[in-house]
Formats: structure tokens, C-alpha cells, sequence
DNA sequence: TCGATTTATTTAAATATTTCAATAAATAAA
DNA sequence: TTTATTTATTGAAATATTTAAATAAATCGA
């Protein structure tokens, strides 16, 4: 992974609502749907929106319709080539 | 590691200057020292110094003055705190 | 001491990000 | 078909971040 890329991923990751999203993913055991994070996060619903999209943008999660639900599912892979970028970095 | 602290962390690797640092902090086998830095990035020395601060007001390096040169290492255990972290996000 | 070098701070401009209201689009349910 | 539900988009305001010029502070060398 270069510097650009762990750049996007840093800033995926640089928001405590994002970071919220991908627990409940976690949590959710991969079947979050939009509408769940309605309770979980003190926003407005285009708010959340955009930080979803932000999420898929740099390919943290997956995202999938299901009638007219969407289902968000996390990217391991991503994570991973991540903390191996991060490992890189130690001395 | 708390959300917060993973947003800050994030935060101050989400800029391409500051991995640069980051991996020439690496490179220069922990004795990175400011002056250095001008040649690696294209920035002003007022801005290096705002990326550097960055990334030790967030513990990612220590500071240590020698004469007028100031050393620059890496905090290896907070890249793994942080490395945990992300480990836990994944289902 | 005096001038040069290295790093830090202040301030202000440019740019990017976050947020929400309004609205649209898609689909399910009545 | 009409209404309700879920998600996405647009546009604008508020906020945060990045950058550099000017300047200050600390220390080294002559």
C-alpha cells in the first residue's frame, strides 16, 4: 500500500461516527442496515449517509441492496493491508 | 483504545507529509532531525513544523532537543495500541 | 559578542470537511 | 395506485485543517 492510499484510509478512519459505524458492523455481525444507525448515532440522516459513503468510497465496507434496505459489510482485506502499511512503519 | 483516541490517531496519520515523516523517521533509523525533513518534503518550514507537531502532540513520536538540532523518534507501542484497535473492528 | 543555523509560534488566507434542510429516488405495503 | 419507508443527492452554512510569511527563540561558531 502506498502513502496515498493509507492517506484515504487514514482519513476513512480520522471521524469518531465512522468509527462508531464500523463497530456496529462488527456488532451487527455484518447486517447493518442505514436505519440502525439512526439510534446508535446522534445525526441527521444525510449525515450518516455521507459517512457511509465516505466508508464504501475507499472500500472499508461493502455495501448491498436488499429490497429497499442496504446492507453494510466490512472489508477485512482493507483493514489488513492497512496494518500491514502501519507495521511498515515501526523501527 | 477508546473511539476518541483511534479518531485522534487516525486524524494525525490522515496527511500524506505526515507518513512521509513517518517513514523517514524509519529510514533515518530514528534520528530523524527537522533540517532533514526540507529536503524529503515541499513544504515550508513553518509547515513541517505544524505536521511534526501533530504527530507529537498525539504520541506517535518523541522529541528530543540535541544542541539546536531537535531528534525526532517513533512510538512504536502507540502504532500498536493502534494496530488493536483495528484488529477488533474486524468481524 | 555577533552572525548563522535550527526549530517554534503567531496570524491570516486558502482549502477541506462536517452537518443538516430540502428534496429525490426506489421499493414495500395498504 | 396511493402512501409510507428507506436510502441518496444537492446546496449551503459552520467548522476544521493546511499552508506560508513574518517573526521569535535557542544555540552554535567565528
Amino acid at each position: 500500500m502506498d502513502i496515498k492510499r493509507a492517506e484515504k484510509i487514514s482519513k476513512a478512519l480520522a471521524d469518531a461516527n465512522r468509527l462508531t459505524i464500523l463497530k456496529e458492523v462488527k456488532k451487527s455481525k455484518d447486517c447493518l442496515y442505514c436505519v440502525d444507525l439512526n439510534e446508535t448515532l446522534d445525526l441527521a440522516q444525510p449525515s450518516i449517509c455521507h459517512h457511509l459513503k465516505q466508508l464504501i468510497d475507499n472500500e472499508l465496507i461493502s455495501s448491498e441492496k436488499e429490497g429497499r434496505n442496504v446492507k453494510y459489510s466490512l472489508n477485512n482485506y482493507v483493514i489488513d493491508d492497512y496494518i500491514k502499511f502501519l507495521e511498515g512503519l515501526k523501527v
